[in-house]
DNA sequence: ACCTGAACACCGTTCAAGT
DNA sequence: ACCTGAACACCGTTCAAGT
């Protein structure tokens, strides 16, 4: 087993399971040459290098989202194969940092760009619109969101409760949001408080609802060619 | 000029510059530190690490923006205030990168925070909705979105036409948009026929067009402690 | 054809020493 | 108090050699 002749497949799989662990950070080709009983540079003749070794191991993870069946409605298409797309990226904690530094697209990636404004197009949305909702999208397509509340109050130097207790004198209007968000969770903390499929699902739907709705008004955007000023509003 | 002591608000500014001119990937704590004259070490002294020089950096991009006047209308106030924060933050291409590297917020990152989310509630706007909206902006409030199409297919191993040719068959919905795009655009590609400006304040719009119906609509999330469903739509 | 060893040009950071 | 030198434990990758 452990001395199975190396090859792309498992160099990939390898890498994913030591991501999926120890985290996109501790991954490194020494490591993973290690992990593999085998020398450095041995990876270098299934993999071109350490960028294409992240292509690869995000092409696997794009490749296994899988299309809900079509229910005719372009609305209800897209946001079950966003959330399709997220529960397979979410299996994978890495795949956000990864997709998002990638430089260039790969072919999985382009295959899913695709068939994702497809539902829109052939629902009968303008392709000019379909172009600017996929753009509001953003990285949202992938079934992710940069959690910013993630990111909480600095808490190692200083001593955490110090910090939670000056919040509300600093910064009164996050303090409500604390409160309201720790209603319902276990503790006042800034991030753990949210649910992020809840936060997912919220966003999504206020893009699609919007897209909705400027679909409806026969939304185009003003030719780009003029120099004059453009309406971006509805109406 | 060149020999002047060091200190902490010099070390920022030339990391600050270095960053500008030649990429954060480039920035290194012994190239900065080969930038100011000094051995590597000496950079300790002011900095606590590498980490704290981000931090440090981008304390002082977001403690630079500057708020608009209020007009007393909450949606025009959040659009200008996050328009500001965009003219600020894209004068230094880094710091969306950086931004989001951080896993922990600093003080002028909360102060901006704070200001944004009161724009929200002062204008009328339930903490609960304001809080979910926030969601929804997402890394979007620093004035900024990830630019997807920026990642253009592949065109460094196989020539560059070739694919180009062979996008209309194989993704025939990306093909439509390309040229949609390139309309007015100076050449067919992906990324570069779209106006970086335009996609931003429309997919800001379509967030802020969609919590403005949100409240109209008295918008609640379901109490968080049932354990029933929960109803996150509109009506 | 596939793997190896040694080396190169880098990293961030610790520690003990200099002035 | 502030800067230095040398060293440690890492990186990704090239190149010439082994089997």
């Amino acid at each position: 087993m452990r001395r199975a002749t190396l090859s792309r497949e498992r160099v990939l799989q390898t890498a994913m399971a030591y991501a999926d662990a120890q985290g996109i950070d501790a991954l490194s080709m020494r490591r993973l040459a290690q992990e593999l009983d085998v020398v450095p540079m041995a990876l270098y003749k299934h993999v071109a290098g350490k960028e294409d070794l992240l292509d690869g191991m995000i092409e696997v993870v794009v490749g296994e989202i899988i299309g809900a069946t079509a229910t005719g409605f372009w609305k209800q298409d897209v946001r079950e194969r966003i959330l399709s797309a997220r529960k397979t990226l979410v299996r994978h904690q890495w795949s956000r940092t990864v997709l998002e530094s990638r430089s260039a697209m790969t072919p999985a990636m382009l295959d899913y760009l695709d068939s994702l404004t497809g539902l829109f197009i052939d629902g009968g949305l303008s392709v000019d619109l379909t172009h600017h909702v996929m753009h509001a999208l953003g990285n949202r397509m992938w079934g992710f969101s940069q959690e910013l509340f993630a990111a909480t109050p600095r808490s190692d130097t200083s001593s955490f409760t110090a910090q939670r207790d000056a919040l509300p004198r600093q910064h009164p209007h996050l303090a409500q949001i604390a409160m309201a968000a720790a209603h319902a969770g276990s503790d006042a903390r800034l991030g753990p408080g949210c649910d992020d499929q809840f936060e997912f699902e919220f966003a999504l739907d206020v893009v699609l609802d919007g897209a909705e709705i400027l679909h409806a008004q026969h939304w185009t955007s003003a030719p780009r060619t003029s120099s004059g000023p453009r309406d971006i509003r509805p109406r």
